[in-house]
DNA sequence: CACTTACGTGGATACGTTTTCAAGCATCTC
DNA sequence: GAGATGCTTGAAAACGTATCCACGTAAGTG
C-alpha cells in the first residue's frame, strides 16, 4: 500500500510508449494527439508527478529561487517576502529562505548553501559587501538585490568587526556607491572603476534607473526611492521649523544616510547621525543614546520600522513626548504605525511590490541585463511630527 | 575562466583515488589518514562542493525542510519562521517556504509542490482540514504542525466555501478535536475513530501532551498552551468585573475558541463569538461589526495580533476608548503591543520557540513517534484592560 | 513513381552522487 | 606458517529525468 511514487518509466510502460515520449508530452513537446491523450490519461491515473530531483540533476540546476532577508521579525521584510512568494507561486517556483541577521558571515554561509543546492537564482537584501557577493555571481548565479545594495569592499584598513557596544556612529565610508546610486542617466559606456561620476549633487533623478551602482557587480536591483523619501521627510520637518534633525540608521543604510546628508545640507552635525546593528536591543541603545547625548535635537528620522519602534520606546522612557518634545518620522509604513500614540508619520515604501518586482527580475533574466528598478516612496503624514517647540 | 564547478570525479582523478573514496572521506566514512589528507587537500584546492542534486537523487529525498505559514506579514508567523530557520541553519538544512494565505487550496498546492521537490519533512501552520494533509503523510512526509492543528474533515453537508462577506459567526463544528486536545493522559491504546474521549471537561491538562488530536493523522505538533492562556485572560477580565466578553477569532482558532467557551461558562452568548478570515480587512470588518452589533460588550479577547490590531482600529473609529469603554486583551506579544495607546495587555506565546521546537521535532524524527509539545503562555498585563465601567 | 521533407517516436546517454560488493592487503591468532 | 580477521579501496550500479540522435513513416514535391 505504501508503494513508492510512480516514475516516468512506470508511466511509459503503462502507456506502451517510451520514456522520451512521456517526457515530451509532459514538457509540452510535440506529440501526436492520441499519444498525448493516452500518456496524460495514464499519468493522471497513476497520480504521476515528475520528480524535481531527476529533472534538476539532468539540467544541473534546482530551478527554485533563493531569498535572503535580514530578519523576518521585521514587518517590512515580511512584506517583501510575501511579494516574492506571490510571484514565485504564480511561476510555480519554490522559494528557499534564509535569514541573515544582517551578519555578513551568516550571509556568506547561506550563499554557500544555495550554491550547494544549485539554486542559481537568488534575491537578497544584502548584508555583506561586494566581496561577499562576487563569488556568487562568478559562480553563475543570477542575483537581484532588493531594498539595498551591498556595501563597497572594505578598504585595506578594514574597520569592521569591532562592535563598540553594538552601536557606532560617525561617517559612512561608502558615500561613493551611495552617490553613484543617486545619479541617473549614466552613460553605460563610462568607466568601470569607482571613478567619481560627473554631475552636480543637485541633479534630480526622480526615476533613477540603470544597471546602477551594483554595476560594479553587474547585478540588477529593485530599490525604493530613498532619496526622494528622505528628502521629502527632511523638508517636511524643516518646514515645521526643525533645524537639529537626527538620523537613526541601521545596517545597509548608506543610501538613506547619504540622502539625509544631502537633504540637511552642508554642515552636517555628525553626532546626529547614529547607527545601530540589526537587533532591537541595538536599536534601542542607539536611540536612547542619541536622545541622551543630544537633548537639543528636535526631530529624528528613523531609517526603518524597528528603529522607529526603538525611538518611540526610548523617547517614552526618557519622558520625551512625541511630537511635543521631539518629532519623529519613520521609514516603512507598517500596520501598527497607525496604532501608535500618536500615530506615526511615515515614509512608506512598497515592500510587497519590491519583493514582487525583484522576483520578476530574477525569473525572466533570460532577457539579458534586466534594468534595475526604483519604486516610489510616499510621505504619509500622521501625528508624530509637530512644530518646533 | 567560467569553468563549471568541480565534481567528485575531478577530485578523484586529481587525488588519484576512486570516487567512492572521495565520497567516503567527505561523508565521514573510514579512510586511511594519508588518503583522507590528500583528498581533503585536493578538494579544498579545487574548491569542490558536493552537489546536493546528485546526493538528493541518489537518496531520493531533498533533505530540506518545508515551512508553510499563513502570512509572513503577521509578526507572529515571522517569529515562528525565524525559530525554524535558526534550528534549520544549525542543522545545515535548507528551508523552502510557502505562504498559504490561510487558504486550503493554496495549501494543497504548496503541499503538491513540496511533494514534487521531494521535500519529505515539513512543518506547517495548517490551513486546511485533515483531508488536506492525509495525502501528504500518506506519501511518507514527516510533518509537524505548529501553532494549530488542522480542522476535522468537513462533514458531508460541507458548509465551507461560502464566504458571507468574509465574516461569519456562530458555533464551531470542530469542538470535538479541540476538546480532545485539551485532554491529557489519553491511553494510547484507546480506539482510533473519533469516538468521544472520556474524562470530564474540567480536567486540568496543564502540560497536555501525547500524540494528541492529530493522532487522527498520527502527526506530532507543537502548540502554545492556548487553554491556560485564554482561561487566564478571561479570569482576569472577570476579575475586573466584565461579564459580556467577546472573542474575536481567526482561521484555525478551534482550540482557542473552545477554551474561551469553557472559560466563560455554560451559557455562551453566541453573538459574542465572531470570526474573521486571515486578511486584515476581514479582521477589521469582524471587529467593527462586533462593536456595532453588540455595544453592550465590555471586553474583547482578540485571538491574534492581526485581530488585536483590527480591534484597536475599529474601536478608535467608533469612538470607543480603551480601556474605559472596552477592555482588550490580545493574543501574541508583538513588539508594537507596547507602543500602542494604551499599551496592550497580551497573552504571550513564544513564537520563536514554537518554530524552533517544531524544527527539532521534524529533524530528529528518527526516534519514532516524537511526542507533541505544548509551550506555556503568559498573560502580560499592560494598560488595555480596566474595570467594567 | 522516386525523392525530399517533416514529424512522431524510442533507445541510449549523461547529470553527480551514495552505496554495495568484492578484492587486495596487512595484521592477528592458533 | 597457514588460516582467519580487519581495514582500505575502486569498480559499478542505481536514483529519475531531459535530450541527442537515428529510425521509421507519412506527407509533400518533382
Amino acid at each position: 500500500m505504501e508503494s513508492r511514487r510512480a516514475t516516468i518509466k512506470d508511466v511509459a510502460e503503462a502507456a506502451g510508449v517510451g520514456v522520451a515520449t512521456v517526457s515530451r508530452v509532459l514538457s509540452g513537446g510535440s506529440a501526436s494527439p492520441q499519444t498525448r491523450e493516452r500518456v496524460l490519461a495514464v499519468a493522471a491515473q497513476l497520480d504521476y508527478r515528475p520528480s524535481a530531483l531527476g529533472r534538476n540533476l539532468r539540467q544541473r540546476r534546482t530551478g527554485g529561487i533563493g531569498l535572503l532577508v535580514p530578519d523576518l521579525t521585521d514587518t517590512f521584510y515580511g512584506q517583501l517576502a510575501e511579494g516574492v512568494l506571490a510571484c514565485a507561486r504564480s511561476a510555480g517556483e519554490p522559494v528557499v529562505l534564509g535569514s541573515t541577521g544582517d551578519d555578513p558571515e551568516q550571509e556568506a554561509e547561506l550563499i554557500g548553501m544555495l550554491l550547494e543546492q544549485s539554486v542559481d537564482r537568488v534575491i537578497a537584501v544584502p548584508a555583506g559587501d561586494t566581496d561577499t557577493w562576487r563569488p556568487a555571481i562568478k559562480a553563475g548565479m543570477t542575483v537581484v538585490f532588493a531594498d539595498r545594495l551591498p556595501t563597497m569592499d572594505t578598504p585595506p584598513h578594514a574597520p569592521g568587526d569591532t562592535r563598540p557596544g553594538g552601536v557606532w556612529s560617525g561617517g559612512v565610508e561608502n558615500a561613493a556607491i551611495a552617490d553613484l546610486m543617486l545619479l541617473d542617466g549614466l552613460s553605460p559606456a563610462s568607466g568601470i572603476g569607482p571613478q567619481d561620476a560627473a554631475g552636480g549633487p543637485t541633479s534630480r533623478p526622480q526615476e533613477a534607473s540603470g544597471a546602477s551602482a551594483s554595476r560594479m557587480l553587474d547585478v540588477p536591483s529593485v530599490l525604493a526611492d530613498d532619496r526622494t523619501g528622505i528628502r521629502t521627510a527632511v523638508r517636511y520637518l524643516r518646514g515645521l521649523g526643525h533645524r537639529r534633525i537626527a538620523y537613526l540608521g541601521g545596517p545597509g543604510h548608506d543610501r538613506r544616510v547619504a540622502a539625509f546628508r544631502e537633504a540637511v545640507g552642508a554642515p552636517v552635525d555628525e553626532e546626529l547621525v547614529v547607527f545601530a546593528t540589526g537587533s532591537r536591543d541595538s536599536a534601542y541603545a542607539a536611540a536612547s543614546g542619541l536622545f541622551q547625548s543630544r537633548p537639543d535635537l528636535t526631530a529624528v528620522v528613523a531609517g526603518g520600522n524597528v528603529l522607529g519602534e526603538a525611538a518611540v520606546l526610548a523617547a517614552r522612557e526618557l519622558d520625551l513626548r512625541v511630537p511635543r518634545d521631539v518629532s519623529l518620522v519613520m521609514y516603512d509604513d507598517v500596520p501598527w504605525a497607525e496604532l501608535c500614540s500618536p500615530p506615526l508619520t511615515v515614509i512608506a515604501q512598497p515592500g510587497r511590490d519590491i519583493g514582487y518586482r525583484a522576483a520578476e527580475l530574477v525569473l525572466r533574466a533570460g532577457g539579458r541585463r534586466p534594468r534595475s528598478v526604483v519604486l516610489p516612496t510616499e510621505l504619509i503624514v500622521r501625528g508624530s511630527c509637530g512644530p518646533r517647540h
